[in-house]
DNA sequence: TATATCAGTTTGATCGATCAAACCCCCAGA
DNA sequence: TCTGGGGGTTTGATCGATCAAACTGATATA
């Protein structure tokens, strides 16, 4: 097998410098035409491929991104096709997606401090924010780029790029669409308050309900299990309710065991499988957003430092109704 | 903020030579005790951490261990909960995950020929072995270090390290449990011969009736949909199942309509949720196994080439059969 | 006394790329 | 003829770690 051919031996193939060889790669307009071919074909022929090693060396930059895979909850977990669509957006771009664990914002951040000092990696995806996240403070005091898929929820961590799913917007569409099916007394299956998540799905169930001058007290938290889902979907429908908008799909198969006007949200496999109408989330457009923030800010940057303040234009993507007929609970 | 400290800071602080530093961290052996305890509290002083980078150039190990991440199928997926495992037990060995995707063994191979040219993985974890993946061979002619999750399904495949869960195993258990049940009858709703998996998983089932001398005739194939499952199961019992065994949680679902005497399998939240009996794959024992299998391979060699035959120690785990109640459909 | 051995430490070279600066050649303008 | 640009290319230094070899004392052996 071919030793990996290194610049100096393109260089030579071509009958040039390496310095040439470099300019070819990085900055092909100062090279004049011809050489640049004759540099092209030779790397072509030896099959090189730059050491992203070497070049971390002198550039100070990985071409890496990392990111925190998520531990499944009990829930019913979407994170995968987030993490496909980053990892898939990242390599259009040349960068590439680095794993890590943690369980909590304290061992997520050691975690960063410990990746930094060793891949140093040029940017990082955090997902899952939260009230008094201590991870995008942290961050953005070292001035380090980052995004998170998920918005700010306080007031103390904004004034980062961010990329999330209009909850809101998806469950008003839900609920609409319960409306145009004739519905008049529409139930809300919840989280606990203060989950921004949850808090959010919920408003665009009772701003769709004033809208038409309709009761929005119709609404019960649980803990996101099916179980719970499926006690406070009785109670609702007890109280009235003919159909009911769920904050998650997970929650929505308890509600189907009481009634079938039901919508889920997250559209997981589950949902296609029980034939449950659901709210999806443009998870690959979510990531591709991140790596665009991203690499953004990256480009932007010369050395160490932000050439410029950051643009930090956030992003708030709408989740798309799938109409599901015949759910069998 | 504080530069990031080099070995050679660390070095001037603790009064001593670069390449102590150096042994201080890699081989502590060689290095007097308290010159240790000296650098020892340097490197925690200046909070030193190696560059990856420098000393990738130097040793040609970059700590890495690359996989792809799959696509989610139509069906419902359960890889996230290996790469979990995955991405921590190479945390613990000291190495990181790094991501690719592709869309077939073609792709795949193009990637890795393309991710060793510049950040050089150590190694690599292949899952979704399938006949004649050309995947193993290519990596395993080039003597480059690789486990799969997922065994070799054909002779020319064979010989090298592989973890795997025995699901004939699985669906033995299964069948075993509708026996003890009182079942006679127990069919088997499969995916179509040929694939490795499914006729494994079939394998299992049948051995377990032929053993009991009963009838091992009650099996079809499917596609591998939830509505699949449902006309599969609607036969079946037409023809005088009362329990049967599925292939996967998907088609499960599907039988579920039909009977409540019903064991899936993979344990996907879906079967949690709805109170499916399924079969649990050990995917955080698996994916430490991987690790295991793989780092075993990289500390065995020097430099490029293995000091050794790397022992192809093949695992297979038990999956665990999950008992629920009152199952939903 | 000279030599070998050994634990512990230091020095110089090196991995492969890029930066910064120097260099070469040709042509325009004085 | 000399100077002054540029376009295009080359040279030397450098990033931070580790390898290989050399060095330093001190003790053991002949």
């Amino acid at each position: 097998m071919a030793e990996k051919a290194t610049i100096a031996d393109v260089a030579r193939y071509a009958n040039v410098s390496r310095q040439t060889v470099s300019n070819v790669l990085n900055s092909p307009e100062v090279v004049k035409e011809e050489t640049r071919q004759r540099v092209l074909a030779a790397v072509e022929a030896l099959g090189y491929r730059v050491n992203a090693a070497a070049r971390q060396m002198r550039t100070g930059r990985s071409r890496l991104l990392a990111t925190r895979i998520e531990t499944t909850q009990d829930g019913i977990n979407v994170y995968d096709r987030f993490l496909h669509g980053l990892t898939e957006s990242a390599a259009r771009s040349g960068y590439r997606v680095l794993l890590y664990t943690a369980i909590d914002d304290r061992s997520e951040i050691a975690t960063i401090d410990q990746l930094l000092g060793e891949f140093e990696p040029d940017g990082f995806v955090l997902t899952g924010t939260h009230h008094g996240d201590a991870r995008t403070s942290w961050l953005a005091r070292r001035g380090l780029p980052f995004v998170t898929f998920g918005r700010p929820w306080g007031a103390a961590e904004a004034g980062h790029p961010w990329v999330d799913v209009d909850g809101a917007a998806g469950t008003e569409a839900a609920t609409r669409h319960l409306l145009a099916g004739g519905h008049r007394r529409i139930g809300f299956v919840g989280w606990e308050t203060g989950s921004g998540v949850g808090d959010d799905r919920r408003s665009g169930w009772s701003r769709a309900l004033a809208a038409e001058g309709l009761d929005t007290g119709l609404a019960l938290e649980t803990d996101g299990t099916t179980a719970q889902g499926r006690v406070a979907a009785q109670e609702l429908v007890r109280r009235g309710a003919t159909a009911l908008v769920c904050v998650s799909d997970a929650v929505a198969l308890g509600a189907l065991q009481v009634t079938p006007a039901v919508v889920g949200f997250d559209d997981t496999p589950v949902a296609a499988a029980i034939g449950l109408t659901s709210l999806g989330q443009p998870l690959a457009e979510a990531a591709a957003r991140c790596v665009e923030l991203l690499t953004d800010q990256l480009s932007g940057r010369i050395g160490d430092r932000p050439t410029e303040a950051p643009a930090s234009s956030p992003l708030l993507l709408s989740p798309t109704l799938v109409i599901r007929k015949d759910p069998r609970p």
